[in-house]
DNA sequence: TATTGTTATACTCTATAACTATA
DNA sequence: TATAGTTATAGAGTATAACAATA
């Protein structure tokens, strides 16, 4: 694919890095998503799980989990509502605000993460970080983080910014 | 997110690789995706286009499309079915191979590759390599590119594995 | 009026399996 | 028999817009 972005103006060294970010991180995504679904669970519905695991008390409101997530509000509903029926989650009315629902994790969803989570980063080892020397794993953590940081500072236009508190 | 994976063995150093290539390769999918919808294209379409362009007389079979992307044949024949009725490339029985079908892109394919690239290329550099001083977008390129030869030395076993001529 | 969340709806995409045709 | 591709079908996931309830 070189023909063509070279037209484009990018240089060997940023077309490396561009292209193998693609690859790495689609096949990575690939198979965590195959062990996920192995599990019976997508992805989607693992970062919630994880999402609430990490979270003090195991709760957070819908908005809250909607931040961490790219899906619309009722696609978060849509998967809430699978987690629920699964009984991995459980969602109550908010005591402070009456607007909100507040998520929590059940037993049987802390305990599908300790199912989980061995296989994950097992995934996640044999595939990313095993073929690198611990110090290029350092390097690699720093610049993707400079990257994440510069991101996040410049949010995309085209996202709708998400209910900011301010 | 360190309280969960922490207990499952990753040291901070590996956390810090995986979340930041989690969290830059999402948002950068994210963004690419956005600008490629404002196009009338979906990513896949996109990479389609891609492949088509940069292949040896703008032409490749059903099948070498499949192998550069993670789609089903069925679902590659649908998407090859939308290229085609908006007129962005053409499908023809293979001369040499009777079973197969050689995709081409069109006139109107490659205008509609020019169109889209400089914004998609904006995108990446904006995102991606704007960031990075030279030196360590080198940096960068290498360690994912050493990542990605292990991956391919290594495939995922939940992959059927592709046709390959033996 | 703005915000939180759900629902109704329609659409896009994907995969599985069955099928056709050629090698 | 194996391979290339399409089709039929059915399911999963997503977003948009309208809605209800609360702040």
């Amino acid at each position: 694919m070189d023909g063509v972005t070279d037209g484009a103006g990018l240089d060997p060294a940023e077309l490396g890095a561009y292209f193998a970010l693609e690859e790495v991180s689609s096949l990575l995504a690939h198979a965590i998503e195959q062990h996920l679904r192995g599990e019976g669970l997508t992805s989607v519905q693992f970062k919630v799980l994880m999402q609430l695991f990490d979270a003090p008390g195991g709760q957070l409101r819908m908005t809250d989990l909607a931040d961490g997530l790219v899906v619309s509000r009722s696609g978060l509903t849509y998967q809430a509502g699978l987690l629920e029926r699964a009984g991995l989650i459980a969602r109550a009315p908010s005591p402070d605000d009456e607007r909100s629902t507040t998520v929590s994790l059940t037993a049987a969803g802390r305990d599908r993460i300790f199912t989980v989570l061995p296989g994950h980063v097992e995934v996640v080892r044999r595939l990313l970080l095993d073929p690198l020397p611990r110090e290029d794993l350092s390097a690699l953590s720093g610049l993707l983080t400079r990257v994440r940081d510069h991101m996040r500072a410049d949010p995309p236009r085209s996202a709708t910014p998400r209910s900011r508190k301010k």
